[in-house]
DNA sequence: TCTGGGGTCCTAGGACCC
DNA sequence: TCTGGGGTCCTAGGACCC
């Protein structure tokens, strides 16, 4: 970490309307036209192109605007994380040309650390977002700034204003506090809905108030973590770049269910399905778990019959065996199904997650050398073939499953998709 | 009929210990 | 009788992010 104190600036580079832009990269039809992505199920828009963005909110159920999109005669896609996860891993191996301090943040965001040249900074984020879309047909918008937070101002005036034409630079730029000015506090980053509620009440209406207040005050009512916020808005670096990833802390998988689901069975094979799913993810990353969560809830929306809870499972022993987590869940479903109700979503979360190969040698269980050369072969049969090809029995397809009726091809990872472009 | 999913960080408060 | 006080660990829940 030492390295990065002489790291100038820093860049927020973000993909624009990242899944639409993945399916535009593919499918050029869709320039120019109103395209939406929803999330899973297809429940709501999650994605949206500019053209839609004039008639159809962030978040929108599509069920109250499936008119309004058949009348803008917009392309409506489900989501296609194969296809988004390939384009983000394109995009942020071709920001590591610019250079090594790349912190990928999130599918379509990587904060970049700088330095200065006599290029200038205005100049090297527009060579940025021209080579990124020539390598990977994926637009993006570049902020440059002192810190982390400024970067993200600086990135959302770069999208939004006309001239900036998606990159900013306002590292020690006079203009930073007319961009401070015009940036309402909601748009900070960090600055979520209860703290805006909070603010109001003394009257911090904007970016360029919340920097100016008092730092005392902000730490006592937002923490710590608002007092970092303001100082990073004084140009005070206080959220470092973060070159490698922080070890994962949980993993989870849940999902709607395309029916609702009253039986145990079911249910339970919805969960066996999304252990597995998670126990890939934790087995990839040569994890283990000490406890598993597994939650069901009914439909959130009909507060009159709602139910909701979770249980549990701790082990003194972290596993990453599929078969010793499947009993955990098993023992956990029974003590939470209630009979009578519509359960409209399950999940299970994999935590106290330690590298597998430091787990502690069992005193009296031993697992089963059997299982743990099964697991293997799973492993292997789902590297080779693709996710989830491998099932245990309990995990067959239902009802339940999720409706992704409107999906593009993987283009990019699936070789008897690649053909069906138009 | 239909309203996503996957994360992290922080704090307060209880349990427990000396 | 006037009911210490500090420390640590754990958990639940809030807040925020994409």
């Amino acid at each position: 970490m030492g390295n990065l104190k002489d790291t100038a600036a820093i860049a927020l580079v973000d993909c624009n309307n990242f899944y639409v832009s993945s399916e535009r990269a593919f499918n050029p039809k869709l320039a120019g036209i109103p395209v939406v992505v929803l999330s899973n199920n297809d429940g709501c828009v999650i994605s949206r192109s500019n053209e839609a963005k004039a008639f159809i909110p962030m978040g929108a159920p599509l069920f109250q605007y499936e008119k309004v999109l058949e009348e803008n005669e917009a392309e409506i896609f489900s989501s296609n994380y194969e296809l988004y996860g390939d384009m983000s891993d394109r995009v942020m191996n071709s920001l590591q040309s610019f250079t090594p301090e790349v912190e990928i943040y999130s599918i379509d965001e990587a904060f970049l650390g700088l330095q200065e040249t006599q290029k200038g900074f205005d100049y090297i984020g527009k060579e940025i977002q021209e080579k990124i879309f020539k390598w990977t047909n994926i637009p993006v918008g570049v902020g440059i700034a002192e810190t982390k937070t400024l970067a993200k101002i600086a990135n959302r005036i770069a999208k939004k204003s006309d001239k900036a034409k998606g990159v900013l630079d306002l590292y020690k730029s006079p203009y930073q506090d007319i961009a401070l000015d015009r940036t309402a506090i909601g748009d900070v980053w960090g600055i979520g809905r209860a703290s805006i509620k909070k603010l109001e009440t003394i009257n911090i209406k904007t970016a360029l108030q919340f920097r100016d207040a008092d730092l005392r005050w902000v730490k006592k009512n937002f923490t710590v973590v608002g007092g970092r916020t303001l100082l990073e808005l004084r140009g005070v670096r206080c959220l470092p770049l973060e070159l490698e990833p922080p070890p994962k802390e949980s993993i989870t998988c849940s999902r709607s269910f395309g029916e609702l689901v009253t039986e145990y069975k079911p249910l339970q094979m919805a969960m066996s399905c999304y252990l597995m799913n998670a126990v890939e993810k934790m087995r990839h990353h040569r994890l283990a778990a000490r406890s598993l969560t597994v939650f069901i809830e009914t439909n959130k929306f009909q507060l009159d019959s709602f139910y909701a809870n979770s249980y549990t499972y701790k082990s003194a022993y972290p596993t990453d065996n599929l078969f010793e987590l499947q009993h955990w869940a098993s023992e956990s479903i029974k003590k939470i199904y209630r009979e009578n109700f519509a359960y409209k979503k399950a999940g299970v979360i994999l935590s106290g997650l330690i590298l597998s190969e430091s787990t502690t040698a069992r005193l009296y269980e031993q697992p089963n050398p059997k299982h743990e050369r099964l697991n293997k072969a799973i492993d292997e049969i789902n590297k080779k073939f693709g996710k989830g090809t491998v099932h245990l029995a309990i995990a067959h397809m239902g009802k339940w499953q999720m409706k992704r009726e409107r999906m593009s091809p993987r283009y990019t990872t699936r070789l008897d998709e690649i053909m069906k472009i138009h």
